[in-house]
DNA sequence: ATGAAAGCGCTAACAA
DNA sequence: TTGTTAGCGCTTTCAT
């Protein structure tokens, strides 16, 4: 049915090796060979076999990823990032949504190893239960650190703190955080952002909001507690929040940012249609998806067996405080917007 | 290295070909020997070698899907859609992004068909180049058609008819249309709606402005353009480029929706977050993902060999108006707002 | 009900 | 420089 090796071979007059060869280190072929199977492939419309070619080589030059939710544009802006550098090096990149399950992400990295080099992994949620696979494998992690296994993360902590900074110096000194899915890496590392803050500011009273899903509905959710909190400024998990903050807040009557400033995370697209525009943490998303890569690249030329007393690398990306229209001056009777 | 089918059939002490039917087809073994296979493949942890299976059998289980822009939530959408049905057939979805570059659609099609059982193929761009290829190969398109290949796209032709009568409602006489991508077949649809909605209504002047790149950036580079032509209705070619549109309105000190009107197109999560919240047409993107997924599934079944007779199902999904903020009244004063 | 054996298409020693 | 050959791990007849 398809054209295989050994049609290019006849119809070139040479062996099988010879056609491998031409297409994999051309210079070991005389100058007159290669042309004559070139034109032999080029005839046939020969394509490899990727399979065959897999299982016999093991190599794929393929780069998977699995991200938690395609449809969230923070994920999808590392996805760009991840695909962009991958084509650079000559790779394509398998991306596939574990669709925020857990258990997915495993299933999902055991069948993925299978047809690529490696796996980028991004904020997966599952930890403890089948992760010793990770050791075994080139994986890269994102926005999560697990045993030594190489990761880029996102100083969210750092993040926080200039958030905070800039909520105090416009005047606020109750605030709220709303937070992210339980077992979230950069929740916990925005967390103790906040317990930095809290030890350098102690004028401030900071109150942690339970774990609410990452989307807008999360935001709606958390809205009234954290105005009953009596917090004048409040730091959301990321925009998406914020926004469905902003949205519960209106229908309620106050006013962003003269009642209450709200900070997103991330500075995604959505950032800027929201109304008013939100101040938020920007964040190289496309960068990260890049040094993710490169990361795994490395990795991967290093070959299976990795000197284990080589340190494996844990990058940090800052990210830098956007200023729009949702953080303004404290209200002035902030002392007193106690809870009803 | 890894466990083989050789190594659980020693273990359980038979062949590796019972082994192989134990996994593959259950009720062929003897509930005895079955039981001690399962607890061997337990045991060893062993995992089916996808590359030697597909090698053999030419099955993998896998869909592919090739969609031009993961970043932008509209595709997004339809990429959840066809997860979700691909996991509920015990497929897994592998999807590539080809960054809206023609020639890497193609490619990438080449690359995946080798590894998957078939392709959707979202909204491609190139069309005429190698595309036969499409014809040998199982794959489903959406949002494009060509030949006989199976296909499910929106219908953008009615779709737009329901704006402009929406907007006709409203004592809109000028619109315009900010077009899209040159080749992009949901574009041709839509004017082929304006066309018919002319026909209709032969007191509508409507101008169609030329081909923008679907993106916020596209809108706000037709704003002028459309406000120039006199129209007090403008039908966007997407909701990103309806929020453009906004926002170059806006700036431009021009209300919406009391001096011009603004429909958008796809109700996608950004409509909802305009300013004001947009008017705009839904599309179900999960179900359209859904049903391209059972189409392919389909064709898989049918065999390579598909019958040349059978015609291939072009499956066309309606579109919904949603009427929010971005459009109301004509200004009285509608027949005077001309150019200059 | 189970096993033996023949490849799927390719790569990589090794020989010539 | 080129060819020969031995598998990679699995599925699938065909025997038993």
């Amino acid at each position: 049915m398809a054209v295989t090796l050994y049609d290019v071979a006849s119809e070139a007059g040479v062996s099988i090796s010879t056609v491998s060869r031409t297409l994999s280190a051309p210079e070991r072929v005389a100058p007159s060979t290669r042309a004559r199977v070139r034109a032999a492939v080029e005839m046939l419309g020969y394509q490899p076999n990727r399979a065959a070619s897999l299982l016999r080589s093991g190599r794929t030059g393929v780069i998977g990823m699995v991200v938690p939710d395609l449809e969230n544009p923070y994920f999808a802006g590392i996805v760009k990032g991840v695909q962009a550098r991958a084509r650079l090096a000559g790779s394509v990149s398998l991306i596939v949504d574990s669709d925020e399950k857990p258990q997915e992400e495993v299933a999902l990295v055991r069948l993925l190893i299978q047809q690529t080099d490696g796996i980028v992994l991004c904020a997966p949620r599952a930890l403890d239960n089948d992760m010793s696979l990770l050791s075994r494998v080139p994986v890269v992690l994102v926005n999560q650190v697990w045993r030594d296994v190489p990761s880029i993360t996102i100083d969210h902590s750092t993040g926080m703190l200039r958030a905070v900074e800039h909520l105090r110096a416009l005047g606020h000194r109750a605030l709220a955080y709303v937070g992210g899915p339980e077992h979230s890496r950069s929740d916990a590392d925005r967390r103790d952002g906040l317990r930095r803050a809290q030890e350098l500011y102690s004028d401030l009273t900071i109150t942690s909001l339970g774990n609410f899903p990452p989307q807008v509905a999360g935001g709606e959710a958390a809205a009234d507690l954290a105005a009953a909190s009596g917090a004048t400024g409040v730091l959301a998990f990321n925009d998406l929040v914020a926004i469905g903050l902003l949205r519960r807040l209106a229908r309620r009557g106050l006013r962003v940012p003269e009642d209450i400033s709200v900070v997103g995370t991330d500075d995604t697209l959505v950032a800027q249609l929201a109304t008013p525009q939100l101040t938020t943490l920007h964040v190289d998303l496309a960068q990260l998806g890049k040094v993710a890569v490169e990361l795994l690249l490395d990795l991967i030329a290093r070959g299976p067996a990795a000197a284990p007393g080589s340190p494996s690398p844990a990058i940090r990306e800052p990210l830098d405080l956007v200023v729009r229209a949702s953080t303004g001056m404290a209200p002035a009777s902030s002392a007193s917007h106690t809870t009803s």
